[in-house]
DNA sequence: ATTGATCAGTTGTCCTACAACCTGGGACTA
DNA sequence: TAGTCCCAGGTTGTAGGACAACTGATCAAT
């Protein structure tokens, strides 16, 4: 059930809960404005010290989805209507669109080896000489294109077999399989409006796009993915959870 | 130093140990990928325990800014750069400007008190009679408008005298002195085309921006602002950092 | 040069205890 | 009756000490 072997799959007891109650709020378990178990319930229903159950609750207070009130206990936090789980999160687009309760989908463009320009290869850290692998991609929302994907991966350690399959699935799983694991993102966000985005007949009239300018790190802080996607404005509900 | 006497300025131990260790990295006093001192050396030098050292340290690991490894220590990231500090933390854009190394300003534009439309008394849990202070700004950075905002507070409990300081510094500072204190905000991500937005003669040719339409909550979970703040492509470089 | 064992240093988790705080109910008062 | 105050119990915040798990470096043996 948990990820596969390259990434160790050993995380902390601590994430793991976290992980977990996360699942549970947002699939309803625990209504918006509701209280959580008290920590020491959560103690006794994990099998873990009140250290790991207060590590997992701070780490979705500040993830935005609950309130701890000193004295009180653990809240939902009630937005007003349903739960949401921002793009803060590092999540793939997939994942986020099946949250939202639509079926995801992907349609690849064209797949190809080729060289850098010099800012792929700056923002990449790629020695000299190396390739990148230039994927392009249309992501779907109940077969509604919803966002365009330019992402390129350092074409180093990329086999022609692994080539093939980052054709079905998600480009998150297929990277995780060859231990290439973004635990980071620095993204820019942009307007954008131009006709040269996107293709097929679906294409959007209105040439309007949020550019999310990413860069992803690995957990040593080496570059694993550079992705430009562009969000077809008013097809994606780009949610942003800020908190203090 | 501590903020003012409205909050009841009492906040954890761990937040404020946080908020001096970002600051500190922030600042440079740790350059990007070095270490920090061990748990061990933060404890005696703030004399708190290793609990509340701890819990700093994991709110630090979830803005993005460090990287708690086990077995060897606690890293500042690298990006490849300076520290950056995504938006996805609620502090208001002046500070955000000023800790860009440049100089915030604002223009007040128009003040006024009017009923809401059904939308915004929706958004803002409004009674039915009651009013809204309307606030159009425009946001400077070195002179340069960066950012038009249009913010909505309910009119209640804010006298004329408050109204009038409204025009001088920053809007959460002025919220801060009434006793609405946002501590969470849902924001929305758009862009828009249009010549309507903006206004005076430095308004941008293009019409491109990047709207954050977000409402602000306070630690109860009442609304206290509605903002729409459409940033000019290009002026301002909206960093997000995203974790996992 | 490679391997493997060892060791000091650091973070992860557990335990117990107490402080600080919130909430609701009951006694008391006017 | 309505309001006020006080208190007890429950909950989160912080402290201190202990050990487990992991990392990185050193060093001996191969």
């Amino acid at each position: 059930m948990s990820s596969s072997r390259s990434t160790g799959a050993r995380v902390s007891l601590g994430r793991e809960i976290a992980e977990d109650l996360r699942r549970r709020i947002v699939e309803g378990e625990f209504a918006p404005g509701s209280r959580l178990p008290s920590e020491a319930d959560l103690c006794s229903h994990y099998r873990v010290s009140r250290v790991t159950v207060r590590t997992a609750a701070k780490a979705l207070e500040s993830q935005g989805l609950v309130d701890i009130r000193h004295g009180s206990g653990m809240y939902v936090v009630d937005f007003g209507g349903q739960i949401r789980s921002g793009v803060q999160e590092l999540r793939s687009i997939t994942e986020t669109i099946h949250e939202m309760g639509m079926v995801p989908g992907m349609e690849y463009h064209s797949i190809q080896r080729r060289r850098p320009t010099e800012e792929e290869s700056a923002r990449l850290h790629l020695d000299s000489d190396e390739d990148v692998l230039d994927l392009q991609r249309a992501i779907t929302a109940d077969g509604e294109v919803v966002a365009y994907s330019y992402d390129l991966l350092p074409a180093t350690g990329i086999t022609e077999e692994v080539e093939k399959s980052l054709g079905a699935g998600s480009m998150f799983a297929a990277m995780d399989r060859i231990g290439l694991v973004p635990v980071r993102a620095l993204a820019e966000l942009h307007a954008v409006n131009s006709r040269d985005i996107g293709w097929g007949r679906n294409r959007p009239a209105s040439g309007l796009y949020l550019l999310l300018d990413q860069v992803h790190f690995d957990r040593s802080g080496t570059p694993v993915a550079y992705s430009k996607t562009y969000f077809v404005e008013g097809r994606f509900q780009f949610v942003l959870v800020r908190t203090r």
